[in-house]
DNA sequence: CCAGCCGTTCTCTTACGTCC
DNA sequence: GGACGTAAGAGAACGGCTGG
């Protein structure tokens, strides 16, 4: 008979071993935790599996055939490596060489990317980030292939397939250059609607925002000039001219060389989720990670 | 010879997986 | 969900061996 592989072979061997170790059915049974007839039987499988009697009575036990004597060290071997496999795994930050890849729109870049890499710098070196841009389109694709493993979305972007988490509500400001010529004057809404303004829209076509419909509501219009696809190229226009425009608080938070103000109009805001795929959700590294991005963010 | 120890065998129960 | 098969373990009984 050739030894097969089953689901409860693990027991046996388990049970070899105590027979190996201690030399006697009643002694192994002992250490196993089991009666000494069901000991008996587990030999007499073990016997069956391996076609060779592997121990045999004496006066004082059993002891191994030459078999059993060279199968002892393969079979210590192999339940010490399962084992190890079985040791709940412990990831510690600072050991740990990992790649992650993370999708995030260039506001997301520098409200959450670029504190969780300077973070990492300090606690975790041996963990890359790989930062690609959001592919609505694809997302729940690329997170299943793993060619994405986490991304910072808005709310409208998550799929049932995904586990995400809140992370923050943001609210806009108004910014404008620090020496533009409106910066003495107080922010309110005919100063907003007379000056130019720049959004940010994905695809660099939309004209109109969250501002615009406010605005709508109460009757009021601004003038849109233009509709750049990065906020931070956004942010550079504001700097070399006499646009204005809302812009996300954290965007500009730590940002010199800007006046910033708040909005003389209530302009509706948006929620920034992390997300994940399942198969990541039990993964310790990872879950280390999305406990950091929440703590940054918070 | 007999008590005690040890391992084996038989039978029963239980748990679990599979199939319909 | 129920019927069925299989495997594992427990308990009881048994046989072999040893020492007093």
């Amino acid at each position: 008979m050739v030894a097969d592989i089953k689901t409860t072979d693990l027991n046996l061997l388990k049970a070899f071993a105590a027979l190996i170790e201690t030399g006697s059915v009643t002694r192994a049974a002992d250490m196993l935790g089991l009666t000494q007839p069901a000991v008996s039987g587990m030999l007499a499988r073990l016997r069956d599996t391996f076609d060779d009697p592997l121990f045999v009575r004496t006066q004082r036990g059993v002891i191994p055939t030459p078999r059993a004597e060279a199968l002892a060290e393969p079979v210590r071997a192999a339940l010490a490596a399962i084992q190890s496999v079985l040791v709940p795994h412990v990831f510690e930050p600072g050991m740990t060489n990992l790649t992650i890849s993370l999708a995030a729109t260039d506001y997301a870049q520098k409200a959450v990317v670029l504190p969780l890499l300077t973070s990492l710098r300090h606690d975790a070196p041996g963990i890359r980030v790989a930062v690609r841009p959001v592919d609505r389109e694809h997302l729940a694709r690329q997170m299943e292939s793993g060619l994405v493993d986490m991304a910072l979305i808005t709310p409208d972007m998550a799929q049932d397939t995904m586990r995400s988490r809140h992370l923050f509500d943001e609210t806009y400001v108004c910014v404008m250059r620090d020496n533009h010529p409106a910066a003495s004057q107080p922010m309110d809404l005919d100063l907003l609607c007379a000056l130019d303004h720049g959004i940010m829209s994905h695809d660099g076509t939309q004209f109109r925002g969250a501002t615009d419909e406010a605005l709508a509501r109460m009757g009021r219009r601004r003038r849109v000039v233009a509709s750049i696809p990065s906020f931070m190229v956004l942010i550079e226009m504001i700097r070399c001219s006499d646009l204005m425009a809302l812009l996300p608080r954290r965007l500009v938070a730590e940002m010199t060389g800007l006046h910033i103000t708040e909005p003389p109009l209530a302009v509706t805001g948006f929620s920034k989720l992390l997300t994940w795929h399942e198969r990541l959700q039990h993964d310790a590294a990872h879950r280390w990670l999305r406990d950091r991005i929440a703590e940054l963010a918070s």
